[in-house]
DNA sequence: TTGAAAGCGCTAACAG
DNA sequence: CTGTTAGCGCTTTCAA
């Protein structure tokens, strides 16, 4: 761990600060404590907090006194242990690789963002964990723990064959991610390949012809960017050239070096498509400072449209990933699931941004941000 | 809702794919069923799997050869029921304003995802929670109703009172953000003031004397760093021109738009010091647009070192955060006072890294990333 | 070394 | 309308 914290100060100790009740840990108020204040049954209580219209109006005016005097609040885990609901859904980030920074890509956060707001709107709570590689066991046991209802897969990354024993026990649990042939599990995720086919069909347009591939193909939704790139290829005549296809990982400083290395290595090319906007600023920066100019000389394509493409310089052209609905979508389907209902996957259309690093000729106007 | 999706596959019903056990949603295995199989009673397999001394050998591998067939886990909400304890601790994120697209700064995700690493190193679980304003008392009920055992809030905007109100009832709470005087909860933060001090201080350096600050005074943090802003200035006999205090809230759009309205104000300015490497990005955009050259006719310099702050074009001068230790101290000192020590708040130190942005002549090395 | 019994705080029949 | 009675699945005395 890295150097010793400077500066402290403010202490935080047990004494209670003032004279106020200096209530045990324990000492928290139950039902039971209301149900005698109120001079009813335990289940009177549990009934009138319930909303259940067998219950007095004015025992229920009393009780609901004295439950916002004592801000008594019923004790979730109790109630879930009865009622066999936790009330909770698991969004799990499939980490894919090893040390990978934590969750650092801009575009999980939006999507997890969109998730959030979806599950609260629920009135659920939301566990959040990041699982590492092969490990698709840590998914199963959020669930026979009883500490989830359901699960959120961010990403399938290459989880695939986990996520399947998963939907094989039923367990209620969508996935965000590529939609395979086959497979068992429920996702939503935006059409792929029609995505990248048609970023690379518009660096075509702009007169590019050596097109490079910037991302990790063994990634199922990469895979998927990859047919399309390939697709768009085809579609012009170009016959695709393996030294052009580059793999890296997500983060900024792998795709920053599998870029230079690319460029010393003497290649040719006069545009990039990348997996993601990270990529693709990365790999702008890399090819800046190899003094090649994007897009004059190499037009860039990225993908998600994150916040920061609209902002960057250049601004970035690439494929919308709509995460407002992606997010709701994920979280509407595993309520239908827990909920007994069937469900089935979902492609979301992709929408392709243009912005001046693919070298469109375009006014002094900015395209603005979303 | 935005538009309806457009395909959808697979399908995902409730009939068992192949002949699997077409168990019923009820039908995990409970600890009796294990204890029954070997032959034993309840107590005991307890306390196999809890790894207690006072148990024979020979049973408990018996014992744990039949969780392991059945894959059986322990119910950790009764488990909690019992004990009092939740395994879980909450991390919430109190919203700025009404709808700030929900947790889009890099910051917050990076600093999230130390603390996920953290909370699991625990073997704790991680419940995220989006607050809105006011709202503080929806952190107790977290507490309350059991849900966690103590909560982590990432920047205390404008809850500073919720939060007080919270740490008088001793509940276990440690907050990332600013240091206030007499406050009475813990914080973890980097050291704001002076990290903005120094930041200003190079700028000053550079020779820009009318320098702009671009953050939202009214949240803590960024009051310091005003803070520091003015004692640089001071230090070098500049009298701060209120002209130059920009307000934006955090998202980039707003942040550009803060920046256009200056310009076209028809301020005059050689620098900025934006309180985040977001706004700072958003400040770039809309100075390039207006035709300004950063670092030439405007030096820019901004706060945290995302990860993209290096890939930035011109690469960012900013103040780094270290997220990495500050995630981990916050986890380190909610679970000391969870275990009932005192603790106390922690200040970090910051470190000026600097790039092309701030207008340093450098050699053609790049200034790398972290 | 093990078992029996008593709850953790709540809900849900079943009787009044 | 309300109270009584059983548990939900687990841990933990207290005895054996």
């Amino acid at each position: 761990m890295a150097d010793k914290p400077a500066i402290a100060a403010t202490t935080h100790s047990d004494a209670t600060p003032d004279g106020a009740q200096p209530r045990a840990k324990t000492g928290a108020v139950k039902m039971d404590d209301i149900a005698r204040m109120a001079g009813v049954s335990k289940s009177t209580v549990s009934r009138a907090l319930s909303g259940s219209p067998l219950v007095n109006e004015e025992t229920r005016a009393r009780i609901q006194v004295l439950v916002d005097s004592h801000s008594y609040r019923v004790d979730t885990r109790a109630q879930g242990l009865r009622k066999g609901r936790t009330h909770t859904i698991a969004v799990v980030i499939p980490l894919l690789h090893e040390h990978d920074q934590p969750i650092s890509d801009p575009f999980f956060l939006e999507l997890l963002g969109h998730i959030a707001d979806a599950v609260a709107d629920h009135g659920y709570d939301l566990l959040l964990s990041k699982i590492g590689p092969g490990r698709a066991s840590g998914m199963a046991d959020l669930v026979d723990t009883g500490r989830v209802d359901g699960l959120i897969a961010i990403g399938q990354s290459t989880a695939h064959l986990g996520l399947e024993r998963l939907a094989d026990r039923n367990l209620p649990l969508v996935v965000w991610g590529a939609q395979l042939p086959e497979q068992h599990y429920v996702t939503v995720g935006s059409d792929n390949k029609a995505g990248a086919e048609r970023a690379v069909a518009h660096l075509i347009a702009q007169g590019r012809r050596r097109i490079v591939f910037l991302g990790q193909r063994t990634v199922p939704e990469m895979r998927l960017r990859h047919d399309g790139y390939v697709a768009a290829l085809a579609a012009a005549g170009i016959e695709p050239d393996p030294a052009l296809d580059v793999p890296t990982r997500f983060a900024s400083a792998a795709a920053l070096t599998a870029m230079r290395s690319l460029i010393c290595g003497g290649a040719t090319f006069d545009a990039v498509f990348a997996c993601s906007d990270v990529i693709a600023i990365s790999a702008i920066r890399a090819l800046q400072d190899q003094g090649l100019r994007v897009p004059e000389d190499v037009a860039v394509v990225g993908y998600d449209d994150v916040q920061m493409a609209a902002f960057y310089n250049p601004a970035l052209t690439t494929v919308r990933q709509d995460t407002a609905t992606g997010g709701r979508l994920l979280v509407d389907l595993l309520f239908a699931q827990i909920a007994g209902r069937p469900t089935r996957s979902v492609m979301l259309p992709t929408e392709l941004v243009v912005r001046a690093s693919s070298g469109v000729v375009s006014g002094t106007t900015t395209p603005g941000p979303r």
